[in-house]
DNA sequence: TGAAATGTTGGGGCG
DNA sequence: ACGCCCCAACATTTC
């Protein structure tokens, strides 16, 4: 009889049943499984709005999932150690499972709930998750942490080797237990206003969808990546952001799938090696979060600690509704809160301009993208902010100033992508787009284009700007600066 | 995963 | 024919 105790499986940041170690390891206990997934909103940063909306929907498919293989999802809310606690109490389980989470505060909070529940005389077992490589796997030859992308993709690459994904389970003896709890419980969804009204037609959440886009990706779109990645306009990425975040797909299996392609000569070198790197962009990211925790929400280069941010409310604000002026700068920043997602090329722009044209701290932007990506991920979020503000690890170096009009002409020839989020100056003569203010009083009469009132004069003047970042930044290299010290990471 | 300033080159107009 | 100038195109340097 006590091998029919059961065993609990729990989904956190791994909502798939492909290539999920472990839900194979707890399968492979033979014991009936407790799927659950617990809504607990303590710790020190919790999910931002938008992935809130998305996790509504990714634990419906996911419960969807487990009942095609005569299981279900448990749902519950509030605190992770009372509720495994009394299940264990109700149901006799002696083991949790669970994927390991890396950012340093789910880190320690793992570490507590495993002792805890030792304590309790239950067993714990924690899986790989959520990366190709654990962050203490790739190290340098002295074994500390990489700090430069190139050595880190290198080494991660020369010492990785394909893993063969975990195929899904066919059937889940499962457990439901009696006072599973409804979603709106958990009230994930937006309250009064529905922001995210426009999210259904741009993504389906979800595994199912994460594959079929993915097979989609692989049969169609990769061998354009590397040539057409960068053009906001251009359907060239893979889209698969928001899922990896949740967990509905793995990175391993993504590697793996993209490798057999390579292999049997349907995908270039090229395209193979540019999507890879960017997947380890993403594990770098993870790579630094993990050994240098601080990043969190302090600049990894000690000299930008004391960096004198301008702190403009009002210039955040019209950054954040897309009303600065700069046609792809705004187009960008509707498209975030109407998508919930916003182009890498674009999102490389608005940063730039947030933090060197406006002088406005990185945390700030940080926060907004937080709240309103739909793949905001604590790792890629951090680590991308402080790469574009300069003070982070590998960081593009300070006098990198996006031009967002140059920017924009060579990267949306057409205009298709700024007109499609900034609408109002679709009669402008295509030359003038990027940049409404050079257009004559006449032509923008004409186009029914008002500056001031249509659309805005630009918050700031480039060549200002760009000369003021550039002599705020360089000051942090005077010698005088008390904060332009020998790099220290604690 | 820059942009702008500065330097160099070479073709063509012109005296 | 030749030198001179202009300037676009490209390359290099600087921020």
């Amino acid at each position: 009889m006590t091998n029919q105790l059961p065993v609990i499986a729990l989904f956190r940041e791994d909502l798939r049943l492909t290539d999920n170690l472990m839900l194979t390891n707890a399968l492979q206990s033979g014991r009936p499984l407790i799927c659950l997934y617990i809504h607990d909103d303590a710790g020190p940063i919790k999910r931002g709005s938008a992935q809130r909306w998305w996790l509504h929907h990714s634990l419906l498919a996911l419960n969807n999932d487990l009942k095609s293989r005569g299981c279900s999802l448990n749902l519950r809310v509030g605190d992770t150690f009372s509720i495994i606690r009394s299940i264990v109490l109700q149901t006799g389980a002696t083991e949790v499972y669970w994927s390991r989470r890396y950012a340093p505060y789910q880190v320690e909070a793992d570490k507590i709930l495993m002792d805890k529940i030792k304590k309790s005389g239950v067993s714990t077992k924690s899986c790989k998750g959520r990366l190709i490589k654990q962050p203490w796997e790739v190290l340098t030859a002295s074994a500390r942490p990489y700090r430069v992308f190139t050595p880190f993709w290198k080494s991660l690459r020369n010492n990785y080797n394909f893993e063969t994904p975990l195929p899904p389970p066919n059937q889940i003896n499962g457990l439901t237990l009696s006072e599973n709890c409804c979603i709106d419980i958990l009230s994930l969804l937006p309250k009064g206003f529905d922001w995210s009204a426009g999210f259904h037609s741009y993504w389906q959440p979800g595994e199912g969808a994460a594959q079929s886009k993915f097979t989609s990706f692989l049969e169609n779109g990769i061998n354009d990546y590397a040539s057409d990645r960068d053009f906001p306009n251009r359907p060239a990425t893979s889209q698969l952001s928001p899922h990896l975040q949740m967990g509905e797909i793995s990175p391993r299996q993504i590697i793996y799938d993209a490798a057999k392609r390579l292999e049997n000569g349907t995908i270039s070198a090229e395209a193979f090696d540019k999507f890879y790197s960017e997947l380890v962009w993403r594990e770098f990211s993870y790579h630094l979060l993990y050994h240098f925790p601080k990043v969190l929400d302090q600049e990894f280069l000690p000299k930008f600690r004391h960096f004198p941010w301008q702190h403009n409310k009002n210039f955040l604000t019209l950054w954040q509704q897309g009303q600065t002026g700069y046609p792809i700068v705004d187009a960008g920043m509707r498209e975030l809160w109407h998508t919930g997602y916003m182009h890498n090329r674009v999102r490389m722009i608005v940063a730039s301009f947030l933090t060197k044209h406006l002088l406005i701290d990185w945390r700030l932007g940080m926060q907004w993208f937080w709240d309103t990506l739909v793949d905001a991920d604590i790792a890629s979020n951090t680590l991308s902010w402080q790469w574009v503000a300069g003070c982070g690890a590998d960081a593009a170096p300070y006098f990198r100033i996006f031009n967002p009009v140059l920017q924009a002409r060579k990267f949306d020839p057409d205009n298709q992508y700024i007109l499609r989020w900034v609408p109002e100056l679709s009669q402008l003569p295509s030359k003038h787009i990027p940049e409404p203010w050079t257009a004559s009083a006449e032509v923008l009469r004409q186009a029914n284009v008002c500056l001031g009132s249509t659309y805005p004069h630009p918050i700031i003047e480039h060549k200002f700007a760009r000369d003021r970042a550039l002599s705020t930044y360089s000051s942090l290299n005077d010698i005088s600066n008390p904060n332009n010290g020998v790099y220290k990471h604690n």
